[in-house]
DNA sequence: CAACAATGTCATGCG
DNA sequence: AACGCATGACATTGT
């Protein structure tokens, strides 16, 4: 075998001296080289435009959203209208603050000058100074807050498949109370603020650590204050919904309060934060379960979360899903119809010029010239086993036809050489070269051979019909000779034809891999977008929570008090009007209980 | 020698 | 009708 291979390599050499296989190879080669190009440019694209399009959600979060200018009608039911701060001016920051339409952020400048809208504000015990500082620290930095609603994201989810996973024990002990604490697997050690002031517990609590404030929104929830949120009848509707839709009152009723209502921070006092952000958390977690459903699994969310914070990965990630996937079907739509319209520039012999696409099929049609070889190594096989191929070597053909005349037996059956058995075991017992070369040939070689056919049998194949009969007419040949003749050329052609056929084969398998893998790349990249929005509403409906918490905290009644959080509410109609409300009496919330457990996986 | 892959061949259908 | 191509099925060959 070892000569064999050697033989093989150097018949293969002079098939590239004359030109036959180089070209082929390197030609081959450079499709590849291109089409790595071509993916990684595409893969840049991509990723630039994966890129960019994060970077425009990140430029949208940080749109100022400029006033409005649009004035509310403070519809305060008794004598709420003669608030110590103009209601009007308070709902109006707020509505200008949060525009409520998709994609609507709250930049730093809205709270400022929602600060600077009350200046002289009469100061709440909370200590008004303070109130906006946190929340100011926070939009001053929303890359930091990012980075850190990332970390809590991908904490939370991981141990969410934990729970998941497992029995759903999490790091917190899943008190029976916390179901959304041990359901959501908030960030392990962070305290839970239950006891905080309207301000405090809002703004404070931002400010001091945002990382944290998950479980400061889930404590409230805990304290039962969140099952007292709704009082409007758009609530109930509303709370499924993100406040998307027009229906914010609901996840801004605070919690009932004491009866004082004070915003003295009383340890007592519920956390109405509790209520919103608990329903955005419920929000959220049906949203979770559901990109765990759609088959989110931990290793993913994992890989989700890390490949998220770096573009880089993104981008060499899809990097060749939507071209090579256009690509792919293109080539196999084109696979099935290019046989006889296409046509292989590098086809040699008027061999069948299959192209199956634009991508794979330009290297690899070069190949069908002499058959399909995916490697270097068949190449050179089929160089020498291809009996045209040799024959298409003018001096190659010589030899093959004295070793024709030296080996072929003198009568024949013209049809049953006897290839294998008889014509070997009649050789000498040392193979001599010419022998070796007659191993070489195929069976239709010796066949032809055999029966003195005067041409080769590439000409036979190759030639076109009319050339063909053309040659054939030249000679004289016997019906059996015009018969093996025909055989020749039948097998021939089909020979090349089932090399076309199975290179078309693999071609469709390696592209449906393709396809296979580009699709789940889509997928991934669409779930991490998914993590990405999911993110984007939690901290908005934050923002929302804290501004609401800084109107409504600096609303006063007619002699100057704060309103109590459990008296009375904002209301955001849907006619975009905002209203403060008051209360009906405490209205508990089984439903949320409800929620809970239904949102809740074992 | 068996298992396997690659290749060749045949039969058939289609254009 | 002859021809060529595509392809499934089977045979042969090579490793």
């Amino acid at each position: 075998m070892r000569k064999d291979i050697d033989l093989i390599d150097i018949l293969w050499r002079q098939d590239i001296d004359l030109g036959a296989g180089r070209e082929i190879f390197d030609y081959s080669h450079r499709q590849k080289e291109s089409e790595v190009d071509k993916e990684l440019s595409d893969g840049r694209e991509r990723g630039d435009s994966w890129r960019s399009a994060g970077n425009e959600v990140l430029d949208r979060n940080l749109l100022v959203d400029g006033e409005t200018g649009e004035s509310f009608p403070a519809q305060v039911p008794g004598a709420e209208d003669q608030t110590a701060l103009s209601l009007e001016e308070c709902l109006r920051l707020l509505e200008a603050t949060f525009p409520f339409g998709e994609n609507s952020e709250f930049p730093a400048a809205d709270v400022s000058a929602l600060s600077e809208a009350v200046p002289g504000q009469s100061r709440a015990p909370g200590g008004p100074p303070t109130l906006l500082s946190p929340l100011l620290a926070e939009n001053e930095s929303p890359f930091d807050l990012e980075q850190q609603w990332q970390d809590l994201m991908s904490i939370m989810e991981m141990q969410a498949m934990e729970v998941n996973s497992t029995t759903g024990e999490s790091l917190f002990g899943g008190t029976g109370g916390d179901l959304l604490a041990s359901n959501y697997s908030l960030a392990p050690g962070t305290p839970i603020n239950q006891n905080v002031s309207l301000h405090q517990a809002s703004l404070g609590s931002c400010s001091q650590d945002f990382s944290l404030f998950s479980s400061e929104i889930e404590s409230p929830s805990m304290a039962g204050g969140s099952a007292m949120l709704q009082l409007t009848p758009d609530n109930s509707t509303g709370l499924n919904s993100t406040f998307g839709s027009t229906n914010l009152s609901g996840i801004f009723f605070p919690p009932q309060m004491n009866s004082t209502g004070n915003e003295t921070a009383g340890p007592e006092l519920p956390d109405p934060l509790g209520g919103l952000l608990d329903e955005a958390m419920l929000d959220e977690i049906s949203l979770m379960d559901l990109a765990i459903e759609e088959g989110f699994n931990p290793v993913q969310a994992s890989q989700l979360e890390e490949e998220f914070d770096s573009d880089s990965g993104l981008s060499l990630d899809s990097g060749h899903s939507p071209a090579s996937l256009s690509s792919s079907e293109a080539s196999s739509s084109s696979s099935s119809s290019s046989s006889s319209s296409s046509s292989s520039s590098f086809s040699e012999e008027g061999a069948v010029g299959y192209s199956s696409d634009s991508e794979n099929v330009d290297f690899e049609e070069a190949e069908g010239a002499v058959g399909y070889q995916p490697e270097y190594s068949k190449f050179c096989r089929m160089s020498y086993q291809d009996p045209a191929q040799l024959h298409y070597l003018p001096y190659l053909e010589h030899v093959g036809h004295n070793h024709t005349y030296n080996m072929a037996p003198g009568a024949l059956d013209p049809e049953e050489p006897k290839l294998p058995g008889g014509g070997k075991k009649s050789g000498g017992p040392k193979e001599k070269p010419s022998e070796f070369l007659d191993k070489q040939m195929s069976r239709d070689e010796h066949r032809a051979r055999a029966m003195k056919i005067p041409f080769t049998n590439d000409k036979i194949i190759n030639l076109p019909v009319e050339e063909f009969n053309e040659l054939l007419s030249k000679y004289q040949l016997s019906e059996a000779q015009l018969s093996l003749i025909r055989d020749i050329r039948r097998r021939g052609k089909n020979k090349m034809a089932a090399q076309n056929c199975r290179k078309r084969k693999l071609d469709t398998i390696l592209n449906l891999e393709r396809d296979v893998e580009d699709l789940q790349r889509d997928k991934s990249k669409l779930l991490r977008e998914k993590v990405e929005f999911l993110k984007s509403i939690r901290q908005m409906k934050q923002k929302v929570q804290s501004l609401y918490q800084e109107v409504f905290g600096r609303l006063r009644d007619e002699q100057g008090r704060p309103y109590s959080p459990s008296q009375y509410a904002l209301q955001y109609g849907s006619d975009g009007s905002v209203l403060l409300i008051p209360r009906g009496p405490a209205e508990p919330q089984p439903r949320r209980q409800d929620r809970k457990q239904k949102d809740r996986r074992k």
